[in-house]
DNA sequence: CGTCTTTGACCAGCGC
DNA sequence: GCGCTGGTCAAAGACG
């Protein structure tokens, strides 16, 4: 649950629109809670999204769209895309691409937990190398489909992008 | 104080 | 007709 509050907190996204969350729900097919979001820069733009972690691999997230922007990105936001605050939606498409690729399902891949040591994906205790090998491999194997489209360097760029943009500022606790 | 998130309830569609 | 499931609504609480 803290993850996935953590996953709805923020609100700007890097696909570069703003998105407002108004329902969640747990679906039969996936264990993990699908969030529902509507577009909230134009009052009446139809798309709306749906995000839910992989059921393949907990680590990434997986946006759906539904529908078509009826108006443009905001610019400032648009900018700022690139170099939004980090959030675990890292890695969605440019704006260009979710424009494009309309009423398709994008693939988010959820970079900044792959780099929290909260993550779980190592093999553990109840958890065999040989398992942890195999969810590697297909992980290996849907990022090999997934590089060869263009539209994944667009968004591993932004990602990137944003990254960089956004070093950790060395907190003080 | 205004905005946003959370979450339980409600509704509609579909399969049996 | 009934039950299940996905999607949406709306009230309450949290936060800046």
């Amino acid at each position: 649950m803290s993850k996935l509050t953590l996953m709805t907190s923020t609100l700007v996204v890097k696909d570069g629109y703003q998105w407002r969350k108004y329902g969640q729900k747990v679906t039969k097919d996936n264990p993990s809670p699908r969030a529902y979001f509507r577009c909230s820069m134009a009052p009446r733009c139809p798309v709306k999204k749906k995000v839910q972690r992989w059921i393949e691999d907990k680590r990434y997230l997986v946006a759906t769209y539904d529908g078509e922007h009826n108006h443009d990105v905001d610019c400032s936001i648009g900018q700022s895309f690139a170099s939004a605050k980090s959030s675990s939606m890292a890695g969605f498409p440019s704006p260009e691409t979710s424009n494009t690729s309309r009423f398709q399902s994008n693939i988010a891949l959820d970079l900044t937990l792959s780099g929290s040591s909260q993550e779980k994906k190592r093999p553990s205790s109840h958890d065999s190398v040989e398992e942890y090998h195999n969810k590697k491999m297909k992980i290996e194997e849907y990022v090999a489909s997934v590089t060869k489209d263009p539209n994944f360097t667009i968004a591993l760029a932004a990602a990137v992008a944003s990254s960089i943009t956004d070093l950790p500022k060395p907190t003080i606790l």
